[in-house]
DNA sequence: TAAAGCCACTCAT
DNA sequence: CTAGTGGCTTTA
């Protein structure tokens, strides 16, 4: 449920961004979001019982994008149930229980189609899923933890420890928890909104400046909340007020008293006490500790049985058992894993055990694995950044203390109640394979984020590293008279205005993706599918109605034609419309190349994180070297419409949208040329985004063709990059002595004219010569590009 | 007219 | 084991 309005009402600071932004950085993930919508790809299959993986797919692509953009994922499940919360959950249930019913009874009647959202409302998450996915974690070693009741506190709480450095979820409770960055509605290429509790202060739409985080609380619990309904008539605006004139909760509540259209229940006040308390002393799972704390500790005189609402505290023993996943968070009991369905089986045997050594992790042991377990980021430590700030010393060492202390609590576990608790725990693995595992998971679950906020002074000026708002406006200076919500949202749910139009592309790679059945998916209707800069610079509107001149390229080989209207019917299908000032403002030739730039990297982007197998199958499709087509994912018929990557591939090469946009930069006169590359190489915008991601691209790449021995898809990719260079070489006639690359480069973005570009390398004069330094800076951009084209190129 | 409240819909392929 | 959104009505 979150809190009511308060996404919307935090419009005004959120900052659009990416992935990218938060590269080496661990972001925390709340794990439930992924599941709940994987499963919707097989809705149908859970509610007949039938075996399905799906969501597990589908969180695991979420994962390797994470892994792709150079982010470390740490994935939080949701534990057992506050009593405070069991009314709803109760409710939800039964909802899904009448869905299921009616969907089944549709389902019988042959009315699949009618059958579909019924089963889509009944779906449940179950924690023996979540199991399943912990399962493949394991595989990757990518860290975890199950919360013991919300994952919400949970994460937030890794993130005050410095475990994680940002949140992934679309609660907003998030931020009532008090976390720090919240990052919300990642969409499949990276692109996602982050929200800073820093930025409070600057929300327009309501004032938050001045408030504590208990202030913040109080309001978010008045408005209603999980744990407490909001006293009728009084949502976040009436809470806000009332906090900003009265600021303590028992002033507000005598206030409201006196107020005739509020009526405020009996026993209110301690409701709310009650509400807040479970906020801020939310049971979690430390890590470090290794047992259960209290989000924030409990003050002098607070005694925990008075509060049965913060949920029942469990044993170390048993909380392990649970965060690694090994129990069900609710009943304790072990959760079965069904070995079937994991890919890669147990090798150790599935001896049986007593019961009581499963949690035999025997403290000797244990914590000299810890104990090393904990200096092993340090070793990792960036060489940019030997000394690990304050707080981290003062993480590490309280490690080691934990460590130490955790003897005497691991050593006393009751066994008797354990043993009672877990009756049937029939598919344990061996005691020690399990103490190994729990050893290496609470390793890797208090492992902390070596990222380092406050970043590197740079040399030049290349300067803010932050992520930038790259969404337009100022928190401190409205710039348009209109509340800019209404306007976003025009833009993005009705068609954009003409005017909003600057340059006419082909279709996005989302588009492409799931616009397959599209027959005329080569053609642009450039009214339905524009892409739209980003408007960094804010000229973009004396840009709309200045008269640029307008150019049609044919997407074919042919010489361009300017200033000429083709009839949109008369010539070929598949034409590109650009509008653009190029012969006045290389800034103009800067923005096409930038949108140019994203769309390749779009498509690259989500070209690698699909599953290896697709990679491969499309590789295979694509590469000049295979003649017989093998059976697999890509050869197979289309199911639902899936589409072959291989196929996307393609109609982004058929395209050509970048054969077009060369020869409009061909065409321009060389000094106008070298304009339009200065100006693209001291680019603040997306160009700058680019770069920064250059890096996490860079390694990607390169580390995956190392590795040895090399994959059958390391190799076709090689030869699809050989294929591409080749060619090149061919028609260029080889490399320069300097940088022996560059012309190969040049070369592979165009086809078409590389003289263009290349006299530009060459610098004729003095003031040219100023310009080959931004050049330089342009060569990361041209890098991308030929990191694109190993993954995109070889379809001729 | 703004705020609260209610309900139906979305999620993936 | 969860949420947000958008559209609509109700309310003061
Ligand atoms: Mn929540």
């Amino acid at each position: 449920m979150g809190i009511n309005g308060l996404l919307g009402v935090l419009k005004s600071i959120q900052k659009h961004t990416h992935l990218r932004q938060f590269a080496g950085q661990t972001i925390g993930v709340d794990a439930y979001g992924w599941l709940h919508r994987g499963a919707v790809a097989c809705a149908m299959e859970l509610a007949l019982d039938k075996p399905c993986t799906k969501y597990v797919e589908y969180a695991m692509h979420r994962v390797r994008m994470l892994i792709y953009f150079g982010v470390t994922p740490y994935l939080v499940f949701d534990g057992d149930n506050l009593p405070s919360k069991t009314a709803t959950e109760v409710g939800r249930a039964k909802r899904r229980e009448e869905s299921k019913k009616k969907g089944l009874e549709l389902y019988k009647a042959s009315k699949i189609s009618q059958a579909y959202p019924e089963f889509q409302k009944s779906i449940d998450v179950t924690p023996h899923m979540a199991r399943q996915l912990i399962e493949e974690l394991k595989k990757l070693d990518i860290q975890y933890v199950v919360a013991p009741y919300e994952a919400d506190a949970q994460l937030a709480y890794l993130e005050k420890k410095g475990i994680i450095n940002a949140i992934l979820s679309e609660d907003s409770d998030l931020l009532v928890y008090g976390a720090k960055r919240l990052i919300t509605k990642l969409d499949q290429h990276g692109d996602c909104i982050e929200i800073s509790r820093s930025d409070f202060a600057s929300c327009r739409d309501m004032t938050l400046a001045g408030f504590t985080d208990a202030d913040f609380r109080l309001m978010a619990v008045l408005s209603g909340c999980d744990y407490l309904a909001s006293i009728n008539k009084i949502g976040l605006k009436t809470a806000h007020t009332y906090v900003r004139k009265y600021k303590r909760v028992e002033k507000i509540v005598h206030m409201l008293q006196f107020e005739k259209k509020f009526v405020v229940p009996n026993g209110y006040l301690e409701c709310f006490y009650e509400a807040e308390r479970t906020f801020l002393h939310h049971r979690v799972f430390c890590p470090l500790e290794k047992k259960l704390v209290f989000f924030t500790e409990l003050e002098d005189g607070m005694k925990e049985e008075d509060m049965p609402y913060l949920g029942k505290d469990v044993s170390p023993a048993i909380a392990i058992g649970v965060a690694c996943g090994d129990l069900d968070p609710m009943t304790k009991n072990q959760i079965a894993v069904n070995v079937a369905i994991s890919s890669r089986s147990m090798p150790e045997l599935h001896r049986r055990r007593t019961v009581a050594s499963v949690y035999d992790l025997k403290p000797s042991k244990s914590i000299d694995n810890f104990f090393k377990a904990k200096r092993q980021p340090l070793a990792e430590l960036d060489p940019n950044s030997l000394t690990p700030s304050p707080s981290q010393q003062r993480l590490l060492n309280l490690n080691r203390n934990a460590s130490w202390e955790a003897r005497p609590i691991s050593s006393a576990p009751q066994l008797g109640r354990t043993a009672s608790i877990m009756p049937g725990a029939s598919q344990v693995h061996t005691g020690q394979s399990q103490s190994r595992e729990r050893s290496s998971f609470l390793e890797r679950a208090a492992t902390l984020s070596t990222f380092q906020p406050p970043k590197r002074m740079r040399l030049c000026s290349d300067v803010d590293v932050s992520p930038s708002r790259k969404d337009d406006r100022s928190p401190f200076f409205v710039t348009k008279p209109e509340p800019s919500p209404s306007i976003r949202k025009r833009g993005k749910t009705k068609k954009a205005r003409l005017s909003d139009i600057e340059v006419f592309s082909d279709d996005s790679v989302a588009d492409i993706f799931q616009d397959m059945q599209d027959p005329e998916i080569g053609s642009v209707d450039t009214s339905t599918k524009p892409a739209v800069l980003p408007d960094t610079t804010g000229r973009s509107t004396s840009r709309a109605s200045s008269p640029g001149a307008t150019l049609v390229t044919e997407v074919c080989d042919t010489p361009i034609r300017q200033k000429i209207q083709l009839p949109q019917s008369g010539i070929s299908p598949s034409t590109t419309a650009i509008s653009v000032n190029a012969a006045d403002d290389p800034g103009e030739f800067r923005d096409l190349f930038e949108v140019h730039v994203e769309h390749l990297n779009n498509l690259r982007n989500t070209f690698s994180y699909q599953r290896p197998e697709r990679q491969a199958a499309a590789l295979r499709a694509l590469s000049p070297a295979t003649s017989t087509p093998q059976l697999s994912e890509e050869t197979a018929p289309n199911q639902d419409g899936v589409p072959r990557l291989s196929q996307v591939v393609r109609r982004h090469a058929q395209s050509q949208h970048s054969a077009s946009l060369h020869k409009t930069f061909s065409t321009l006169p060389s000094h106008q040329q070298a304009a339009a590359l200065k100006s693209l190489g001291s680019s603040q915008s997306s160009t700058e985004k680019v770069k920064l991601g250059l890096a996490a691209l860079d390694s990607a790449t390169h580390s995956f063709m190392q590795q040895r021995p090399m994959t059958p898809l390391q190799q076709l990719g090689q030869q699809v990059l050989d294929t591409s260079r080749s060619s090149d070489c061919i028609s260029h006639g080889g490399s320069r002595g300097d940088r022996p690359r560059a012309g190969s480069r040049v070369e592979q973005v165009s086809k078409v004219n590389v003289q263009g570009s290349e006299d530009l390398l060459v610098p004729k004069s003095e003031d040219e010569r100023s310009e080959v330094s931004e050049i330089e800076d342009v060569e990361p951009v041209r890098r991308h590009i030929d990191l694109a084209r190993f993954a995109f190129t070889a379809s001729a």
